[in-house]
DNA sequence: CAAAAATTTTAATTGCAATTAAAATTTGAG
DNA sequence: CTCAAATTTTAATTGCAATTAAAATTTTTG
């Protein structure tokens, strides 16, 4: 039987499987869609049966929630890192930016494209919603400290927000793994979203 | 029972109904995920009953994909009407992001985020994704237009493409019908997309 | 190496939303 | 007003994937 969370926490075997299963699941939910893809495909790729998959987690939603919670923390984690190692706001963004791809991108993905958050539990949906305001909020905020320092141009807020995390939350949709294109996109990405953020050289 | 396919297109009542009912149907995927929704939901809001829907489509499949064709169809008519108000490649692109924004937020929509393709059927899905490339290839094409005439910078055109596509993609998972909102993205939106596309002013 | 705990499988069950068929109602044309 | 076609409803059915329980296997521990 699964264990308490407490014993979870400190256990590797168990706490890798359910990494491998949620990286499996957010494979297949990108490939094949949320509909498209049963707990057997999940499975399958794991080289499991689908009641195994019961063992970690209670259901599917729980399934696709911790998905979720586990892309809305390599967010977190790259805006973590920006902060800490940013100079003005502008460089923030760019650092934001780049370390948010090269994660994506990188060996812990892929990561489940949040498309059926309106589909989760109640407590689940807040948790997810909560998590993805405060990463919002907390750009927002990387941009104004930007238009506060000068290193970036007089805009709306929340709108330019809106417009570079559509830029990033999109990549899932066409990014498949292919390591070429994983290459274009952390060498291009961050100039791309942060040239239009840049004051007009006064001249 | 339904009609030909060449009656229907002459035939304003059905045409009409079809429409209010993928109109119903978008609003239902993008505001309760896509498994969340049910038949019975989408009918409701029409004040129909589940079963009246199998009047206007053979199943559920055929309702998303006609919804994603719809979406398709707004983005080609703004894409083609900048290619014709057009002058400068940079220009076509501002041009097509207005018109494409405008009517995402207009009353012909709303209009169901394309989360669900991998599951459609074989036809359809290559139906869709055909659509949806021509309209990146054609999207690409504006920025190297700009780029050949100078109103546009050297830069990497399947990435920007990506990333402005991303961004535009992205609002039906934001924008959930406020009117101030849908001013905000109409004024601000075209603006923030393109503004990194300038060249550098030499001085 | 034996026993206990953890993990996975086998084999049902089940529950819900999609779908269908036939009947009822509404609409529109003449 | 009438009749035929179009549209919707009522009332089942059904099919599939999610879920469950118990048994089997594997891993760990002392």
């Amino acid at each position: 039987m699964p264990r308490s969370a407490l014993e979870r926490a400190e256990d590797s075997r168990y706490q890798q499987q359910l990494d491998r299963m949620l990286a499996a699941a957010a494979h297949c939910f990108n490939q094949k869609g949320f509909s498209g893809t049963s707990l057997k495909d999940v499975a399958r790729r794991l080289g499991l049966t689908d009641a195994a998959l019961y063992y970690y987690v209670r259901n599917k939603e729980e399934l696709v929630y911790l998905c979720y919670v586990r892309a809305a923390e390599v967010g977190q984690e790259a805006m973590h890192r920006a902060v800490e190692d940013g100079t003005s706001g502008f460089d923030k963004v760019c650092r934001y930016l780049a370390y948010h791809v090269e994660l994506m991108v990188g060996e812990r993905g892929p990561f489940a494209i949040m498309s059926e958050i309106p589909a989760l539990d109640d407590e689940h949906r807040e948790d997810v919603l909560e998590r993805s305001r405060k990463h919002s909020t907390a750009f927002e905020a990387l941009i104004e400290e930007g238009i506060a320092d000068g290193s970036i141009r007089q805009c709306d807020v929340r709108m330019t927000g809106n417009a570079i995390m559509g830029a990033i939350n999109w990549i899932p949709k066409w990014y498949h793994g292919d390591p070429e294109v994983a290459r274009n996109i952390v060498e291009e990405f961050p100039a791309i979203l942060s040239a239009g953020l840049r004051p007009h050289p006064r001249n």
